[in-house]
Formats: structure tokens, sequence, C-alpha cells
DNA sequence: TAATAAATATACCAATCTGTATACTTTATT
DNA sequence: AATAAAGTATACAGATTGGTATATTTATTA
């Protein structure tokens, strides 16, 4: 990938957490970033084709991040989901946090059938599903039951966390969790 | 309240809702509620009062309808905060939810300096902190821990349900916050 | 060095944004 | 019937929006 479009990417990212998505315009984007209008369309054909770049590349980075902890550890598989909101709260707490993308953009655009509502929504979905693998591969009940359960505790966190930072929130969604894992767990 | 101020809060209410605050003008939502932009600056200062107005009359009915079905509950304390997530899952699936603005607003101006953001997180706070009394005229050990941590399970199971109706997400969290109750009630 | 590609500068377009000025019409009150 | 208030109609201002056209400059490569 182009230097260039990596810093508009980065930018963007950066300007849609900071101000929000539809309170940023192309033009600070690339003032900010430093380059120009021709240069921005010639890398992205719309501000909605930038905007999903940013989505997807956010959640990439996160997803992969996460499940490149996970997978390193020696956990058993019934720990492991718990460890999922120890790395949660190391990722929000880190200075570079950016906030989860999917949760404000979808706020931005509810309209169900724009194209970064429906990314937006396929995220969410994908990240539950995630936590519902993790849950099946431990020895828990209704796998996809508690996935839903840890997702609503994961994105209120985010949440809370975006709207006020260093909230705390996540260490109570934590001990939240590490009840409701124990409670499904099979005896 | 004037019917006709009233009209033009209950439009850009719904409009707000269905296709966010930063995307609809005040020419929608004077053309919508039949009226003239004149008549809406006569009413509210600006476009970020009406927003304000908007946030705080959303936020005073839910919490006035939560608090007359709490007041006329006869059930005990401790069963009372159980009955909370009844009566959310009750609001939200009715035809007339239109969202809880306060999460939405927090994603569309996160700026914190913003008096929008600043509106919606004390909404926020103060919602945590009716759950927070609830808690402590139960049995509860922790009362504002798992105030935060059933907040969480609100936005987050609100937050699902704005992005997908009839996610079912409430009803989970329902279940969740059952089993958080009970692990925190003291014995 | 010549040719090619990448990026910039700048000006522009049409649409939309919030907010206002002015004049006219309807409604209610005394 | 006269006065005042409430609402409408319309046009406009100034700024900003996403997106494009054109020409120029810089950097790369053959």
């Amino acid at each position: 990938m182009s230097v260039l479009k990596n810093k508009i990417l980065e930018t963007a990212t950066d300007l849609f957490h900071t101000r929000g998505i539809n309170s940023t315009g192309v033009d600070t984007i690339v003032a900010v970033a430093g380059t120009t209008k021709m240069t921005l369309y010639k890398y992205f054909g719309s501000k909605e084709d930038l905007i999903l770049e940013v989505l997807q590349k956010n959640q990439q980075d996160f997803q992969f991040w996460l499940s490149e902890k996970l997978n390193a550890s020696s956990k058993k598989p019934n720990d492991k989901i718990q460890q999922l909101f120890d790395y949660v709260e190391e990722w929000v707490n880190s200075p570079a946090f950016i906030g989860i993308g999917f949760i404000k953009a979808s706020a931005e655009f509810p309209n169900e059938e724009n194209p970064i509502h429906q990314l937006s929504h396929q995220q969410s979905r994908e990240f539950r599903q995630y936590i519902s693998k993790l849950a099946s591969e431990a020895n828990i009940k209704d796998a996809d039951g508690l996935a839903l359960q840890l997702s609503l505790l994961f994105e209120g966190s985010v949440q809370a966390e975006q709207m006020k930072r260093g909230s705390g929130a996540v260490k109570y969604a934590k001990k939240a969790a590490k009840i409701l894992i124990n409670g499904a767990t099979k005896i």
C-alpha cells in the first residue's frame, strides 16, 4: 500500500474518532494528512469508500492483535475467554486506543440499507462469532448465548470508554464476564 | 408547551433516530413537521439547542416511564433490579421505541467539550446512579459496582437493538443481569 | 536524457448547511 | 372592529459539503 494512501487512512481514522465521521470533511482530512483531494480521490472512490476502508482496517487491526495474543496463550480453553477481557482492557487502556469503529459508525449511519451500517453490523456479528468459537472450544453449555452476553459487556464497556476515557468500565466488565463464564461452564 | 413546538420536537426526535443527528438538516425537520424555519428558530435558539431539548425529553420520558413502573411494583427490593430489565425489554420491544438518545449522541459528538456530549455523559451517569440506588435499597454488597455492570448490559443491549431491531439482545442481558444480581447479593 | 508516473496547486461546480431579513396572512384577544 | 400575536412564504447570506477539471511540478524509471 502506498505510503500516502496509508497516511490518509490513518489521518481519517484519527479524525473520525476525535471529531466524528459526519463532522469530518474530506478537506480537513487532506489538510491534516498534508496532501490534496486529488490524491485522496485517486486512492478512494468516494468518502464512503474511505469510511469503509477505515472501518475494515480498524477492525482487522484489533481482531488480528487479539487473535495473536490468544493464540499464543497457553491457558486452558476455559480460561481463554476470560483472558479475552484482559486483552480488551489492555487494548482500551493503551494510549493508541481510538475506539471500536463499528460501534460509532452504526450510530452515525442508522439506516440499515446503508453500506456503512451493514459493514458495522457484520463486524459486530463476526466478533460475536469469534467469542462463540472460543466458548465452544471451552466447556460451555450455550456457547452462542454466552457469546452474546459477553459481546454486550464488550460493546457496553467500549461505548462507556469512548464516552469517557479512563472510566474503568472494562475492569468491571471483566469481573462480570468471569461470573457469567463460570455460571455457563458445564460441571 | 406550544403544540407546534412539540410537533417540531417529536419530528426531530424521530428523524434523528432514523437518519442520524448530523445527517438531519433543519430544513428537513420543518418540512416533515409541516412548518417553517422561522417557527423553529422562534422556539429553539439553534440546532444545538433543539438537539439538547430532544435528548432531555427523550431521557425524561424513558426515566419517568421506568420509575413509574418500578415505583408501582410490589416486589421486594431485591427483585426490583431484575424487574428493571423486564421493563427495559418491554420498552425496547414496543413499536414506539426510538432508541436511547445519549448512546447515539455521544457517538456523533465525541468531543468531551461539546455540550451535547456532556449532556449525554451526564444522562448516562444519572441512569447508572438510578440503578445504584435500586441496588443499595436491595441487599447488595457493592451497589455502585453492580450498577456499573448492569449499565454495561443495558447500554450494550440497547446499542445492539439500535443496530438491529429484534436482535433479542435484551433477553440475554436480562439473564446475565439475573446472574450478576444473585452473585452480588449478600447472604 | 527522455518518457512515464505520481503528486500538487488551484479553481471550480452544484448542492447543502445553519441562520436571518422582510413581508404577508391567519388566528386569537380585548 | 381593532390590536396584537402567531405562523407562513420566500428569498437570501455565507460557509461548507463531496467531487471534478486542468495544468503544473516532482520523482521514478528506462
